[in-house]
DNA sequence: TCTTATATTGCAAAGGTTTGCGAAAATGTT
DNA sequence: AACATTTTCGCAAACCTTTGCAATATAAGA
């Protein structure tokens, strides 16, 4: 290995001092001109990078954004972080991605990972199990700007990116009334989650509404096992649903592998209806529809918000992304 | 914001040096016992956490991974990124996630930002575009090990883990013999990438070799897309294949919709065997029969390789993963 | 020629940590 | 009591960059 490319190397190889270099580099007005022709060149041939470390440690300023979700291998979350990803390169920052495993300790354990990487801000999506806020809190007042997506807190005082959950639910009971849908089994996750709730409350209170004649049962899984075995069981009644809601994409493949089981044909003999980004629902035959929310357009947001965020030092704010239904065949 | 929390207003407050202080906290034997309580304490009730940047610029040594892949919302690398992620934290690094877009000149862009964050390492699966491994060497020669997972580069003076290629190509041959088909499409990824050229020839040459009566036509595909056209003009041949090939999830993707646009069934009207980590094909019905190419495994045995890589400086090393038939219902 | 303004460059401190080495204090040995 | 050991701690340099300010050189003006 050769002399390391630093300003001090160059500087000394140049006979010039550090300073200069540095100015030079980032083409200062004081430089003349020729100087920092000469010291672009060596800079050039020695394919000299700034120390990212050393420049953080003086100007305070780390250009990596810390990304905590709960699996990055699902479905929504990929296409998620694939989006940050994109637009923070644009900007100049990288990304440090956790998973916090759906655990609340994991989750604190990456947030301290953040904070020790000192990231210039940190996109999360809270687990299930999340209920005490107070590292947040201590991180937000700590300086770290924190953007929440998709499952947020509900208090209103933090920055939050995330889909407009009730009109989901809504749009969903909208949806089943006018297929004139009458027994509706309708699944969610978590049930301590925000979204869940949300979309649950749009749903249920919609569907109320429109008609006191539409049954609804609803059930929740945590995982697409979990759903697969609760829409086993609704199937094995006597009287089954003519159609099941899926309130994600996980909980969709549990009931498609369910309703397979079974031997049912969509929509012959059961109807669905989806939440999901329509990866899953286009590979069914037929084609399930669905109500589309996208990890990309939602990750396009988040990036934009902490850009506000950052530049205008805003604390508190709520994005909402609309939903929209795109139909399959499966109702 | 009270006082930041550094090893210097540590010392200061409790009248001690420095150093003192940093020995104290990673419990340097010099340092007596009631000394090191009294830092412990304080260090404590300020939450002092040390400075990453500063620790690196001093030690030269980083916690963070670049991982570098053409996309990450595919089928089968964000298993494998969550897998390295997860044996990663438990090493105490960390994950920079970059995304080349299948493009080579962003990935030289990754390569750079790797090297600007001066991560300890990197793992790269290559683009079916990139050609010049200058920029890797480069960085190879300057200290940083990259491990190359699934789309290896051919060459063997580098650190390599990837699927047995060749044998799942083989395995494929052997399954379509064993399930007599006498007519086969096999539709592939790029031809630019070697893990493509190494199951075709497997495949084929397998094939050949047990018997002479198997037709064989392949076709490639650059995405889910391409696949769908290629399966929808094979169909509509006069002489329909009688098995389809997939060899990615991504082909499968494509080879499904078109199935399913055709109105065909499977297996009755068309056989399908693809190589996938086990999702798409356990949501069909009935499911497909895939060849495992597990992310999570790769992800494990890759991190395993790296740490070896870092201790011992390997510089080149190849490790292969096994693969195994899972029997679905679509032959 | 002397002053004043302008164009270039260098000095040095700061950012937080680690670590070799020397200094001081405590303890042990005759 | 004098010396040798051991325990405990501090000094200062180094890692690499940025930046306010001072310094020098050059050109312009009188």
């Amino acid at each position: 290995m050769n002399t390391k490319a630093t300003l001090k190397n160059i500087a000394s190889m140049l006979g010039i001092s550090i300073s200069t270099v540095s100015r030079a580099l980032k083409d200062h007005p004081d430089i003349s001109n020729e100087t920092k022709k000469k010291v672009r060149e060596l800079a050039d041939l020695m394919d000299y990078e700034p120390n990212a470390f050393a420049v953080y440690l003086r100007t305070n300023e780390s250009k990596v954004i810390g990304l905590i979700v709960p699996e990055i291998s699902n479905y929504f979350y990929h296409s998620f972080v694939a989006a940050v990803e994109q637009e923070a390169r644009k900007k100049g920052y990288s990304l440090i991605i956790l998973q916090s495993a759906n655990d609340a300790a994991v989750e604190e354990a990456n947030l301290k990972l953040c904070k020790l990487n000192r990231v210039a801000g940190i996109f999360v999506a809270l687990t299930s199990e999340t209920r005490d806020m107070a590292t947040f809190d201590r991180i937000k007042s700590s300086g770290i700007p924190i953007v929440f997506f998709d499952k947020v807190p509900e208090d209103n005082h933090y920055v939050k990116v995330c889909l407009a959950d009730r009109e989901v639910g809504k749009l969903a009971a909208r949806t089943i009334f006018d297929k004139k849908k009458k027994k509706v089994f309708a699944l969610f996750g978590n049930p301590n989650i925000s979204i869940t709730r949300k979309r649950k409350q749009g749903l249920v209170d919609e569907l109320k509404k429109l008609s006191p004649f539409v049954e609804i049962a609803t059930a929740t899984a945590n995982n697409t096992e979990e759903a697969m075995q609760a829409t086993l069981d609704t199937l094995s009644n006597k009287s089954k649903p003519d159609l099941i809601f899926c309130m994600s994409d996980e909980i969709l493949t549990g009931t498609i592998m369910a309703i397979n089981k079974k031997g049912l044909k969509i929509p012959k003999d059961i109807g669905v209806l989806a939440v999901s980004n329509g990866f899953i629902p286009k590979i069914c035959n037929p084609e399930i529809t669905y109500i589309e929310t996208s990890g990309a357009v939602l990750g396009k947001k988040a990036m934009k918000t902490f850009m506000e965020v950052l530049e205008k030092g805003i604390t508190k704010k709520m994005d909402v992304i609309e939903s929209k239904l795109v139909e399959g065949g499966s109702i």
